[in-house]
RNA sequence: GGCCCUAUCGUCUAACGGUUAGGACGGAGGCUUUUCAAGCCUUAAAUCGGAGUUCGAUUCUCCGUAGGGUCACCA
């Protein structure tokens, strides 16, 4: 691929950035670094109403955290927010007079036009339009104002936009590289607001300024974008400028197919990064919506779906966002973590004075065992929270008849018998010259079980060391706590008995 | 309602017009086993409907149906 592809990402600073934005953000970022291009972030705030102080904030921490990294426009750089590239700002309500001047330039070509109707008004047209079924739009009212009105109108600050004349004839079709030919028929395409009587452009035009001024040469963006594009052509064509390729993705889906929301569950990017989600599992996760490399393989990195990523593999259907499979993701990528890494991922969930109890020696023997049995970190503070990890940390209590084997009755010869293998046991692992030997130490015991059954000797030492119903296998339980914690614990269940 | 988009297992998806319609997640069963987890094996599960084109449609066309998107001085 030898054409230098630029794309953009621009998000609104309204909120969080949410899965749905992260995935747009990935592909635009994964087209452009394969041809070696630029990839812009571009802060689209023309909205003054819905303005979030640190949504700006909140989309770099979530790309950043990503490793999805704009190299134009606006950007984290240590920390601190910098915004620059050769198109002077990236950042929207930092461009106004460019805007202002194209859109000069159109009401001189005759191709936008003044409008003072009142917001009144245009409910009125609405909803006579609704009651009639007509179809939605403007409908020309300020079309044909005399100059010399508008000029007055003007003058005594009465307030007014600007909006495109679409031509009610003809229609306007491109070649979308996602779905192929999309066509819509001008007299269909409402005559849209371009510039707010606030002094703002809207969406549409400074989309288009924009993408042109900042040479993109894909917009990649979502399928609700599909029915303004017309809007979008129609003002190139009046810039006399070259549109962009446009890929409309499809979108991301709830479980019942509506479009990807808040109410059934997070959406926000920060949100799975809170829960423990790694950022490659998410990536990895979030890129096989809507995608596939055409193989069996599934598991990439970042720079493999660089290499290997394609927008004409990209189909048309919307996805659902299905968290189990983003679990399997995560549980995979969570095998990968090397142990240090493993380590401080698993203290971030667990209390903080769950650290000092114990050494890092133990802490290293401790993730595995612990990481092996989730799917993220907010499992291990469920667990947590229901007391399943406390006998990692201290001597478990609990009821001296779970020490009985489920075929064992609750009798006093079965006391006794459970009694006596756990003394054997005690004398095993006290005895030279295994010591500190975990392989040894599960030999010698594995004969001692082998000889004497298994289920009454293993399942009383395994409950012995934990406490619990249900845990990780005694050898290993023997190997994470150490031979003196060990016998300490099987004395404590001896003294129960 | 107008316009637009979409349609393969429950979910994500694969399949030059010719396959026993494949894989993954999840499910079920089994192996292993003192319990849990992991691992391994096996298994159920889909081409929305109807026409047409064709020797042959998951695949191409049309019509339905269903779902979704959009109709703001929001993006």
């Amino acid at each position: 691929m030898n054409q230098k592809i630029v794309t953009r990402f621009a998000p609104s600073p309204t909120g969080y950035l949410h899965v749905g934005g992260l995935r747009t953000a990935l592909y635009a970022y994964l087209v452009a670094t394969k041809s070696q291009g630029d990839f812009i972030l571009r802060i689209e705030d023309t909205d003054r109403e819905r303005y979030v102080a640190d949504g700006i904030q909140n989309i770099l921490e979530s790309l950043t955290w990503a490793h999805i990294t704009p190299n134009q426009g606006v950007r984290l750089e240590n920390g601190t927010i910098i915004n620059s590239g050769p198109a002077g700002s990236y950042i929207q309500s930092e461009r106004l007079p460019i805007y202002k001047k194209y859109v000069e330039e159109l009401i001189a070509k005759s191709h936008a036009y003044y409008c003072f109707c009142t917001p009144e008004r245009l409910e009125e047209v609405r909803n006579y339009q609704q009651e009639h079924k007509l179809p939605p739009g403007y409908d020309g009212h300020c079309l044909h104002l005399d100059p010399q009105e508008i000029e007055n109108r003007i003058r005594a600050n009465e307030r007014h936009v600007v909006r495109l004349h679409m031509p009610d004839s003809g229609e306007t079709k491109w070649d979308d590289v996602i779905r192929g030919e999309v066509s819509f028929k001008n007299s269909e395409v409402d005559d849209q607001v371009l510039l707010k009587s606030d002094g703002y452009p809207t969406y549409h035009l400074a989309v288009v300024v924009d993408d042109h001024e900042m040479n993109v040469t894909h917009v990649i963006r979502g399928e609700e974008w599909i029915s303004s594009t017309p809007k979008h052509l129609k003002l190139y064509e009046y810039f006399g400028w070259t549109p962009p390729a446009f890929a409309h993705l499809p979108l991301l889906l709830n479980s019942d197919k509506s479009k990807l929301s808040k109410r059934q569950g997070d959406v926000a990017v920060l949100d799975y990064k809170t829960k423990g989600y790694l950022p490659e599992a998410l990536i990895n996760f979030v890129a096989f919506l809507g995608w596939n490399p055409g193989t069996e393989q599934e598991l990439f990195t970042l720079n493999e779906l660089v290499a290997i990523f394609s927008l004409a593999k990209v189909n048309k259907a919307g996805a659902v966002f299905n968290i189990e499979k983003l679990d399997w993701f995560n549980r995979e990528y969570l095998k990968k973590l090397p142990p240090e890494d493993l380590v401080d991922y698993m203290l971030t969930y667990l209390p903080e004075n769950y650290r000092e109890v114990r050494d890092r020696e133990f802490l290293l023997r401790l993730a595995p065992l612990l990481l092996e049995r989730i799917s993220k970190g907010s499992d291990l503070s469920e667990m947590y929270t229901a007391g399943e990890l406390d006998f990692y940390f201290e001597n478990p209590s609990y009821d001296a008849s779970l020490l009985l084997w489920k075929k064992l009755s609750d009798t006093n010869e079965s006391r006794e018998l459970v009694k006596k293998h756990l003394s054997e046991i005690a004398k095993i692992l006290m005895s030279e010259p295994h010591s500190n030997d975990p392989e040894k130490i599960k030999s010698y015991l594995w004969h001692y079980a082998e000889t004497n059954g298994k289920g009454e000797v293993l399942w009383p030492l395994r409950v012995a060391l934990s406490g619990k119903e249900k845990s990780p296998d005694p050898f290993v339980l023997i190997a994470l706590l150490g031979q003196n914690e060990s016998i300490t614990r099987i004395n404590s269940a001896i003294a129960l008995l």
